[in-house]
DNA sequence: ACCGCCGGGTGCC
DNA sequence: ACCGCCGGGTGCC
């Protein structure tokens, strides 16, 4: 909404940094999403009238859908009345529906109804109706209720909704209303936790501990965990049980938590989530390519296999995220890669082939264009997807276009199938076409609401849900009491710099300067104003931790600080989206486009200072006409007020060599040098990735590798497709004089990234989200890795980088402890990130 | 009777 | 709808 308007300005930007996980950044999303606040106001009951006009019936207690229908050529105001499946029931009576109608328009308040009896009449029925909303706009609902002569009553408990398959309490006379329950109770942050751990580790179900042997060619190479899989994926796909929460009853089936109930037999769900926070199952598909470990090769060619032999010759497309142009195609299947600008647009040709891989920004590219996307022709077989978390945000363009695909056998492959909340799991049962599901409201409903106010029996129903479909894995899971892997130790060590005298000088001259800065921001009280600049500075600090150079224009660096954010002439505005989009740029390597998720190509800024690649953008406003808004913050998207970035200046100074400028080290580069060459001296074969947020400060590293004769390699964000093939390959071959240094920046690739050829990983500065660093470690530490590996993290001494790391313990302790529980308010999110700035500025 | 009352026609929004 | 509402027919006691 435009009320936030200002708020995006500012905090869009650290979200585009991508620090919003470490500086707490509090979800600002608008009202649409931004249902979990909502309270309940109080109940009113009405009536639906013009039954017999329609063929949508409801059963007494079922819930009912209200929907405005501004449309109707009778009246401007008319609320129509849904059931559970969709078929309209009737009208809100026209009286309640011109109350309704401003209230449900302006979204003050969402009105949920249930039928609490009389569902058989036949002219009119009684619906008792909730209304929810923010606590701000309580008011306002009661007042235009009231001038419409209606007042709420208060908020008794809707039976059918506050607990699992309960019944509405008929009295013998009168309205049944059940009694007030008790005040639903919430749930401590540790109870929360270990529910939800509960829900995925469940393993001792039958058909989840069942193993089957995979085809003859690779049946003998599957391990334990790997059969049992196989074994479930089967057994879901020919699985003849009802969907959760479905019943049979005589003569009918009957859904136990919207009390709906239809004559035609629900779809069973064929398939699930694969949940797995190590790739073990991911891997699978994208060890393909990177297939020199020898167990990831036939893990992968198991699933190749498990595709062809289930499913004999049909297509099944895979969404890809990490997109990988070499496949072995050594099964005799015929694979499409469904990529690049020559990609066919007939899908015929699609339906010839037995696999075609794409990527989620082809899909959703695609999905736009006139005359529809090929891959929304195709009735797939099976459509699997890779990296299924990335579609967790129901607007996002790539999510409405993977919900559209066909096909009746559905995969998800997810490290992390709950990334925060309950609600990243939408997308995902909504993809598996779960009834009712698919409909958010009946999510929202009878899951998520539950689950997040701690209304009793609501976890107990997301854990029945999840479990019907979810095999998890995760590193700790065992498989008959021994653990389905076992991976070498991992450690990690922190490894104190000390800056040189003149290191130290100019660092603290920057660090006096910003600090001054910054402490006038504090006493004009324009801290949060100024976030992004804040950042700019801490920036420069975390640079010059690591080496000069990366800090290019230091001595004028702050001077954009003092320039008033307001009255900017559009040439001004210009600017500073230009600085900040550099920023962006320069901050960490490989920011990514929150649209494609892929490296920025051909970066241009919002006007609410978002960051994205050009075509991907324009593709969002395209489809969007003419009502565009940013896929970020939801704020209007107009093409003229894109920014591109200036080209006269190079950014991404990738090969490092300021031209001729002439190369030194620093106090970091000197400490990895003198642990890599200690390496070399005691064990020459040992493996190891030198990782860093800034490109340019492992392009300066590249020169002392030279000097003393390293074979290195390099993976960033930056390079193409092919290039990054053949540096992976290259890194991960155990042949004499292969690289045994790859400078790899921290977020480049995805959790299938597999360099399980390194033991050794040197951090050379500390990451805001201390998940993006484990994320990294993961990359070398995961299935196939047979050397306890060791983690090397530099950190110098007191200076911005010892504060982040105690800024980041805590993070690490409170992801620890916390999961779905209530939202912090805006102040304390905003309390919170001053004080990380205080202590991150030793203010 | 510019009323009341009766009884038939009729029926969402 | 075994209702409400509408509008035409009708009209002392």
């Amino acid at each position: 909404g435009e009320r936030n308007y200002s708020c995006f300005s500012s905090s869009d930007f650290y979200s585009s940094l991508g620090l919003e996980d470490f500086l707490s950044v509090g979800d600002i999303s608008g009202t649409e999403e931004d249902t979990d606040s909502a309270i309940l106001y109080g109940t009113l009951r009405g009536s639906v009238v013009g039954l017999r006009y329609y063929t949508g019936i409801v059963n007494n207690n079922e819930m009912v859908a209200l929907q405005r229908d501004p449309n109707n050529p009778y009246d401007k105001n008319a609320v129509r009345v849904n059931n559970v499946n969709g078929d309209q029931v009737g009208h809100i009576k026209k009286e309640l529906a011109a109350a309704l109608a401003g209230i449900m328009d302006s979204k003050l308040a969402v009105v949920e109804g249930v039928v609490p009896y009389g569902a058989k009449n036949v002219f009119t029925m009684p619906v008792q109706m909730s209304f929810w909303g923010r606590e701000e706009n309580r008011e306002a609902v009661l007042d235009q209720l009231k001038r419409h002569g209606f007042k709420l009553s208060p908020p008794l408990k809707v039976g059918s909704e506050s607990r699992f398959g309960s019944k509405w309490i008929s009295g013998r006379a009168g309205p049944s209303y059940s009694a007030p329950v008790h005040a639903a109770v919430q749930l401590t942050t540790e109870q929360l936790k270990s529910e939800f751990d509960k829900l995925f580790e469940d393993l001792k179900e039958d058909d989840k501990t069942c193993e089957m042997e995979g085809a003859e060619t690779v049946g003998t190479l599957l391990l334990p965990h790997q059969k049992q899989a196989l074994a479930w994926m089967v057994s879901r796909e020919n699985s003849n049980d009802l969907p959760p929460f479905w019943e049979e009853r005589s003569d009918f089936y009957y859904n136990i938590l919207t009390n709906f109930a239809e004559k035609k037999r629900p779809e069973n769900i064929r398939g699930g989530i694969l949940a797995d926070d190590m790739g073990l199952v991911i891997i699978l598909i994208q060890s393909l390519n990177f297939c020199l470990c020898r167990m990831c090769v036939h893990v992968s060619y198991w699933f190749i296999i498990w595709f062809i032999l289930i499913c004999g010759k049909y297509y099944t497309l895979f969404c890809y995220d990490q997109f990988e142009q070499h496949i072995h195609q050594d099964f005799n299947v015929n694979i499409y890669v469904y990529y690049g600008s020559d990609r066919s647009k007939d899908p015929s040709v699609l339906s010839e082939q037995d696999i075609v891989l794409t990527t989620y920004n082809i899909l959703a590219t695609d999905y736009g264009i006139r005359g529809g996307s090929p891959l929304h022709k195709v009735k797939w077989l099976r459509i699997v997807l890779d990296e299924g978390h990335t579609i967790r945000n129901p607007n996002a363009q790539q999510t409405k276009a993977v919900l559209n695909l066909e096909g009746q056998r559905r995969w998800v492959l997810t490290g992390t199938p709950i990334q925060n909340s309950v609600k990243d799991l939408w997308s995902l049962i909504s993809f598996l076409k779960m009834k009712p599901f698919t409909d958010r409201e009946w999510w929202h409903r009878t899951i998520q609401r539950p689950v997040t106010t701690g209304t009793p029996g609501g976890l107990g129903r997301l854990q029945s849900l999840i479990r019907s479909i979810t095999l998890r894995r995760t590193k700790t899971s065992k498989v008959k009491g021994k653990p389905v892997l076992e991976l070498p130790e991992r450690k990690v060590l922190i490894q104190h710099v000390t800056l040189t005298e003149e290191e130290r000088q100019v660092y603290q001259s920057v660090k006096e300067e910003g600090k001054a800065a910054i402490s006038r921001f504090f006493s004009e009280g324009t801290v949060l104003a100024h976030y992004a600049d804040i950042l700019g500075v801490l920036l420069r600090l975390r640079q010059l931790c690591c080496h000069p150079h990366l800090c290019v224009n230091t001595s004028s660096s702050f001077s954009y600080l003092s320039v008033s954010a307001d009255n900017k002439t559009p040439e001004e505005l210009r600017e500073t989206l230009v600085k900040k989009m550099k920023l962006v740029l320069s901050s960490g390597s490989d920011e990514e486009c929150a649209v494609c998720l892929e490296s920025l190509t051909v970066p241009v800024i919002t006007r609410c200072a978002h960051v994205f690649c050009k075509p991907c953008i324009f593709e969002v406003i395209r489809s969007e006409q003419p009502n565009a808004k940013c896929p970020l913050c939801r704020n209007k998207l107009r093409v003229e007020h894109l920014v591109e970035c200036p080209p006269e200046e190079e950014i991404d100074s990738s090969n490092g060599k300021k031209s001729d400028q002439e190369w030194i080290s620093s106090s970091k580069v000197n400490a990895l040098m003198h642990a890599l060459i200690e390496l070399r001296r005691d064990s020459p074969n040992a493996k190891c990735l030198v990782v860093s947020q800034f490109t340019t400060f492992l392009s300066l590293i590249e020169n002392p590798l030279k000097e003393s004769g390293f074979a290195f390699t390099r993976l960033d964000g930056s390079m193409a497709q092919k290039k990054r093939v053949e540096a992976i390959q290259c890194f991960q071959s155990s042949q004499a004089g292969s690289p045994t240094v790859m400078l790899l920046s921290l977020k480049a690739g995805g959790v299938g990234l597999n360099l399980t050829a390194a033991s050794r990983v040197f951090l050379m500065d500390p990451a805001w989200n201390p998940a993006a660093e484990d994320q990294c470690f993961d990359r070398c530490h995961r299935l196939g890795q047979k050397h306890d590996v060791v983690i090397t993290k530099f950190i110098v001494k007191d200076s911005v980088e010892e504060n982040m790391m105690k800024i980041q313990n805590k993070k690490r302790k409170l992801a620890a402890g916390a999961f779905a529980t209530k939202k912090p308010s805006a102040s304390e999110v905003n309390q919170t990130k001053i004080n990380e700035i205080k202590a991150l500025i030793d203010l």
